[in-house]
DNA sequence: GCAAAACAGCGAAACGTTACGCGTTTGTTC
DNA sequence: GAACAAACGCGTAACGTTTCGCTGTTTTGC
């Protein structure tokens, strides 16, 4: 059906040697090119990329995969890395993991088996088992948003421990004592976020009563429940902390349907400027991650290791993360 | 590298045309399939897709191009369509038009490029001439949620102008008479949904001053500053529709911000129950979308025209929609 | 001018599958 | 036990590229 470079051999009279040449950019006779070019107008021919990665066994694809797309954290990543992506001619294969260490192997298996140049993961699971296929593959992996302890893998996330530190210093010297913070113990990043926070309290010789520790799940529910069970408090706290995008709506919704206002009885500080932020009453104080330019960092990360299969130490960049200001938080006298 | 068939030729002492036959589920003598299958677990034999493609012309690969993945509304029909892709194998390459015609036509020639088997796509044109290639190349495209007229894709969405009056009835049964409504004039659904919520009014005898019309672009902010104008309207609306996420969201912004209170100072109905509309406060009466029916009827229908490629009528499904109580309209007497 | 070097082009062999048409074996029936 | 059908297996030719080693032909430098 499809034109083929056959075609333009029997349309030109060169051989396939000269015109792959060509397509692939090297030199050919001036008046060959010419020949080539009109033959490939006339015939409108594409190279077949399936052909074509048969041979150089490269694909052009890369692989995707989520902790859970229905989290805008997710939406953001992908549009990003997509875009990026694509201005080098690499297509994007999506796969959503449901926050379920099983599927998240199996997306493993899965891309591996379509044979994706690399994969770009904002992973489940604790343990890197799941990437043992790829790693064996030599199927180049990066981290987002999360990873695990020594691994070796490349990574691209915040300084979780710094943006925990800061919030609770934000905090702080606003005078508040009583803080509650609302984590997840499900993934590194949660953990980290929390020690920071911890940290800063410590310095100041502030107490964390266990009440006021709700470490669980990274849902919207949990951030709800949490902030329910805050606001039951015989002694509530004068500020939250909520360590992520999903517990911060959870907890926004707890006290909107709550009889207390923010920030009048509670302040409350969040995670990551999604679009949903500017649309929740109070406007929240948060933590914002460079979105674009991490998603940059990683498909730059993934490009290289494709590009020059040596053999070197994974890189690991950390990247800053700035205080938004908002109504959420009032300064006590 | 990886092993081949021809590798377990040499294992088994078969021929590749027996391998290839059970790798096919055809029949094969019961002793040649144990050595086969012994064999494939000794080497960790996996049939390579991209050479099955080159020869078969498939690469059980589907495209899917949304408006703008930043929606949450993409986020939903993403995880939903590519859940059921991926149950029959088929992985999805996940395209962002950025709201940009050229983006769009751009993204359906990259995925033709990469031999996509199909095309799902949430279309930002009013056109279908950016689908023209693929047309011409027998790829099969299905329209979700918004479509052109007279064209001969198929399509799922909802029954828009059904839908639009029915919010329309609502209000209207509550006693609302100054009813205002913000939608979309950039696609055919905003369109549609306008020309139902028109229809009810009209039936009822209810007028519709030109200011209480609201027809712009599908953004957030469009919302929120078309709800202002409203609120500062010397007659106010005592209710408003918004007809889609992006602007039912700008516009609670726009409210919570404002003086006014819903549903006391003004009702408000909105599209779309994604997560978002929990969080925000008032709770949202809404009307509801079936996401995940659409998107398995929509991946049926793609997957029928790549398995029967006769030539039939294009289909065009229209689901019904519900409506979701909230508590955002106040009954007036 | 002449050897050496650089350049263009070519044929053929990959890459790892599936598809086709034809043998060979096996089993059934009269 | 002959005849025939069904089941199974095989060799080989695709699929549309790239790549390798080779042959001529031009350019370069002295």
């Amino acid at each position: 059906m499809a034109a083929t470079i056959r075609d333009i051999r029997k349309q030109t009279g060169l051989s396939l040697a000269t015109i792959s040449k060509y397509l692939n950019g090297g030199n050919v006779l001036p008046e060959n090119r010419e020949k080539i070019e009109a033959s490939i107008r006339d015939l409108h021919y594409e190279v077949n990329e399936i052909a074509r990665g048969l041979v150089t066994n490269r694909t052009k694809t890369i692989g995707m995969i989520v902790y859970d797309i229905e989290s805008m954290f997710s939406g953001v990543l992908i549009r990003h890395v997509g875009d990026f992506l694509r201005k080098e001619g690499y297509a994007l294969l999506v796969c959503d993991s449901c926050n379920d260490e099983a599927i998240e192997a199996d997306n493993v298996r899965f891309l591996l088996n379509k044979k994706v140049e690399g994969i770009v993961i904002t992973p489940v699971s604790w343990k890197a088992d799941f990437l043992l296929p790829a790693q064996h593959k030599n199927v180049p992996v990066v981290l987002m948003d999360r990873s695990f302890a020594g691994t070796d893998f490349d990574c691209v996330k915040i300084d979780n421990r710094a943006a925990g530190y800061r919030a609770a210093q934000y905090l702080i010297k606003r005078g508040h004592r009583r803080i509650a913070i609302i984590a997840s113990s499900v993934e590194y990043t949660g953990w980290e976020r929390y020690k920071g926070f911890k940290e800063a309290m410590d310095e100041q010789g502030l107490s964390l009563p266990e009440e006021y520790c709700r470490i669980g799940v990274h849902t919207i529910e949990f951030g709800y429940e949490s902030m329910q069970k805050l606001l039951g408090l015989s002694e509530r706290p004068t500020a939250v902390l909520m360590t992520n995008y999903e517990t911060s709506l959870g907890a926004v919704m707890a006290v909107n349907e709550s009889e207390y206002d923010c920030p009048d009885d509670i302040s409350m500080m969040g995670f990551d400027d999604l679009i949903m932020s500017h649309v929740v009453k109070p406007k929240l104080c948060m933590v914002v991650q460079p979105m674009k330019e991490m998603c940059e960092k990683a498909v730059g990360l993934i490009l290289t290791q494709i590009n020059n299969p040596e053999d070197r130490p994974p890189i690991e960049l950390s990247m800053g993360t700035t205080l938004r200001d908002g109504n959420s938080v009032k300064p006590l006298q």
